[in-house]
DNA sequence: CAGTGGTCTAGACCACCAC
DNA sequence: TGGTGGTCTAGACCACTGC
């Protein structure tokens, strides 16, 4: 129905960059040429060159740094397995770290946690889940996970003070089961689940931490845990490049 | 840890027009102001309002026409109800356009879906999930929805001919429940799914269709239909344009 | 036709890296 | 220090819209 338009020499280039990545020409984890020579190459000024770079860049395909040259990304895609994540026999079969350390070990990387307790004021989302006023203090666990060094997550949890305080949901290591296993045995056994997904560009800091551009893309998925009563015992919110990652989800019919 | 370092003008541009967006000084629907005055009353040059703008663009936040101007996206983001998609239930009191159109409605937008129905040979990946050779023919349904007149998603169901090969399945109208009805009559019935999502840049075709540039993200979702033997009888790959979706699942623990 | 955005030119300067 | 990418300049031409 449309008329083939040719497009510009931009996206020519980007596509023609693709494809040679795509095709192992240039191998995962490999420098591209300099954009000088890419440019004398293919016939084009070297602004046409950066353009087209700039957008693979924002796919995640390859990563520059000024100084040394543009690499393409040596991290496959994660899959992220959506359906079973708070299964109880994936908890403990798999520790606390979750089912994070089996996805990233699936593509035969190395998985790595750092992990971060703190107290701080309720953010405003977060207080008018718990029914509190913003501003009042929460825990607060952070990670960052890596996947053979490169960063590719961040998840803050967030548990009221009342249920938390004197706890060991205040200690890095929440022991088998994790942080689910912990708030059940205090009563408050997380039942039901909600998540919301979304895609957005990282915010400054996000993209620091992430060592993203913010050209790119990041995940935003924000996950509330309740118990059978209906009250929301803990809310993680989790940061992931979008370009680094698939979903993956299986489920039955009732 | 890392200095605060100043972001490039056009990022500045970028940051300021998005902020302007969202707190509806430029309201959704109507026109930016052209680039020259934006250059003019910002105190840079065009090509960096143009580089901003661009930016915005693939963001989905704007949308730009030669010769017309530059406009904010009239279409707020719609919420994908990734629960209960495949629930009998749902699929009974809403008819054959399942959930697509209570997503659309809940945003006071108007759903339209357009149906074709073919017969084409099976690409590679559907041929091998069925277990035929590639280019088999088989049943395939495409769907085109709208919001508003503007294209939010094309959905193609591929199933085996030797399934739908002279029922109604091969009508444009497939009747009280749906495709899955349908297949459950057949002796069919679609009983174990899984789905896979995907992101990524349209292809030139998509691009056309969703009325979409190539800077952009789709979606990509595929979903398996299988019956309780684990036989596959229907593939559905969504493509959806990302910046106009988000996600939202609800769930018990087992 | 004039008005708009999309792209390209042919430079230039700077930030950052490795040495 | 020289090599690399990131950005900007001050234009220019073109494609497309609406009159």
């Amino acid at each position: 129905m449309s008329i083939e338009r040719s497009p510009s020499e931009y996206r020519q280039v980007a596509a023609l960059i693709r494809d040679r990545i795509k095709s192992d020409f240039y191998p995962r984890g490999t420098f591209l040429p300099r954009e000088d020579d890419l440019a004398d190459e293919l016939g084009v000024k070297r602004n046409v060159v950066s353009k087209a770079l700039a957008m693979l860049r924002s796919e995640g395909l390859v990563r520059s740094t000024r100084g040394k040259g543009t690499k393409v990304n040596p991290i496959p895609v994660i899959r992220r397995n959506a359906t079973g994540r708070q299964a109880k026999h994936a908890r403990e079969s798999e520790g606390n770290r979750g089912a994070f350390d089996a996805e990233v070990r699936k593509l035969d990387m190395t998985p790595q946690v750092a992990v971060d307790v703190t107290r701080a004021p309720a953010p405003a989302n977060v207080a008018e889940v718990f029914g509190i006023n913003e501003g009042t203090p929460v825990l607060v666990r952070s990670r960052k996970m890596f996947a053979d060094d490169v960063p590719v997550q961040i998840a803050t949890s967030y548990i009221p003070l009342e249920i938390a305080d004197g706890t060991q949901l205040t200690e890095k290591d929440t022991g088998p089961g994790g942080t689910y296993s912990r708030l059940a045995d205090l009563g408050h056994e997380p039942k039901r689940f909600s998540e919301l997904t979304q895609l957005r560009v990282p915010d400054s800091s996000e993209a620091g931490v992430l060592s993203m551009d913010t050209s790119q893309r990041v995940y935003v998925i924000t996950r509330i845990a309740r118990t059978t009563e209906g009250r929301a015992v803990e809310i993680t919110e989790s940061i992931l490049p979008a370009h680094q990652w698939e979903f993956y989800a299986e489920w039955d019919a009732e």
